[in-house]
DNA sequence: ACCTCTTTAAGAATAATTCTTATTTACATA
DNA sequence: TATGTAAATAAGAATTATTCTTAAAGAGGT
C-alpha cells in the first residue's frame, strides 16, 4: 500500500497502458520515455519540464532538457499527457488524464486537482451549443492556499 | 448606436473608469496608456500584445512592443485587465473585468466570452472550502468553432 | 513656463522553448 | 543472437516571448 495516490488508478496501471499506448501509436519505449512518463505520473504537483528534469537528472543525469520538452510534446499529441492552462510562462504538465478541475494558489503557484461531479453533470449554456463542437469543460478556481494565506500573515506581523 | 458591443458598459464609460483608476492609482494618463486601453476595451478576441501591437502600430507608427508589454504589465497589476489563461506560449489580454467564462476554439485558438449565472452561483465543493480563500471560479470550454468545422469538412473534401 | 518624477523608445538581455546535427538506441528481421 | 534501419537522444545553436537598461521625452504640479 506504498503507492502514491492517483485517484483510483495505480501507477502500475497507469505504466502498462502507456506502454500499450506507445506501442500502438508506434512509438519506442525508451528509457527516457518511460522515465519521464513515470516521474509525470507519480508527480501531483503539475510540473513544469523544468522541475521535471531537474528530479529525472538524479537518476539519469544524462538526460537533457530538451528531451523533456519534446518528449512532454510528443506525449500530448498522443493524449498521454495534458499541458495545463495557466497564467504563467512556463508549460505546466500533468498524466491524469480523467475528468477533473484546478484549484490555483495564487501566491505559491500550487496546483490542485478536485472533482466535481455535480458540476460535470450540469449542461452549457444554449448558446454555447451553437457555437460549435465542445470536446470538454473545465472549472479553474483561484485563490490563496492555507499555508500561503499563512506566510502571509506571518510577513504582517514583522 | 455604432459602438462595438461590451456587455453593458459602453466603451465611453470604460475609458472614463479607466482614467478615474489611474488618477487614483497615481499613473499618469499618457497617450500610450489611453490608446493601449482603448484598443484593449474594443478588442473582443482577447489580443496578445504582439497584436495589440500592431493594431496600435497604424495610428502610433513609432510606438514600442515593449510599452505594450509593460503598459499591460501595470494594468493588470493594477486589476485594470486581466491575463487570461491559455495553453499557448504568448499571453493574452482582456479589458473586461466583470464575471464570465471562456470557449476556446483548439484549433483557430479564439476565445469568446460567455455568462453562465447559474454556474455562478453554484457553491464549490466542500473539501476545496477547507484548501483556501477563493477569489474566483471560471469555467473554461474547449472545442471547435463552427468556422474551423466548415475548414475542417473542405480539407476532408480535397 | 519650469521642475521633477514618471514613462517611453530602442536596443540589449534573459527566459522558455524549439531546431539542427551527429550519435545512439529500439526493435524488426535474418 | 547478430544486423540493418528508422526513430530518438544529447549538445549546443537558434528562435520566440518577454523583460531590462538607459537616455530622452512627457505629464502634471507649482
Ligand atoms: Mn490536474
Ligand atoms: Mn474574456
Ligand atoms: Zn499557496
Ligand atoms: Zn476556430
Amino acid at each position: 500500500m506504498s503507492e502514491k495516490k492517483r485517484g483510483n488508478t495505480s501507477l502500475q496501471q497507469m505504466m502498462e497502458s502507456f506502454e500499450e499506448a506507445c506501442r500502438s501509436a508506434d512509438l519506442k519505449l525508451t528509457h527516457q520515455r518511460l522515465e519521464i512518463y513515470r516521474e509525470l505520473a507519480t508527480a501531483t504537483d503539475h510540473p513544469c519540464a523544468e522541475t521535471l528534469h531537474r528530479r529525472l537528472l538524479k537518476h539519469m543525469p544524462t538526460l537533457s532538457l530538451d528531451t523533456v520538452y519534446r518528449t512532454l510534446a510528443t506525449f500530448a499529441q498522443h493524449h498521454l499527457v495534458k499541458k495545463v492552462q495557466t497564467v504563467d510562462s512556463q508549460a505546466r504538465f500533468e498524466a491524469e488524464m480523467s475528468q477533473h478541475h484546478h484549484v490555483i494558489c495564487d501566491s505559491c503557484k500550487e496546483i490542485m486537482d478536485f472533482q466535481w461531479g455535480s458540476f460535470d453533470a450540469f449542461s452549457v449554456p444554449g448558446d454555447i451549443e451553437q457555437w460549435g463542437s465542445i470536446t470538454n469543460k473545465n472549472v479553474t478556481i483561484h485563490g490563496t492556499c492555507r499555508k500561503c494565506q499563512a506566510t502571509q500573515q506571518e510577513v504582517k506581523q514583522t
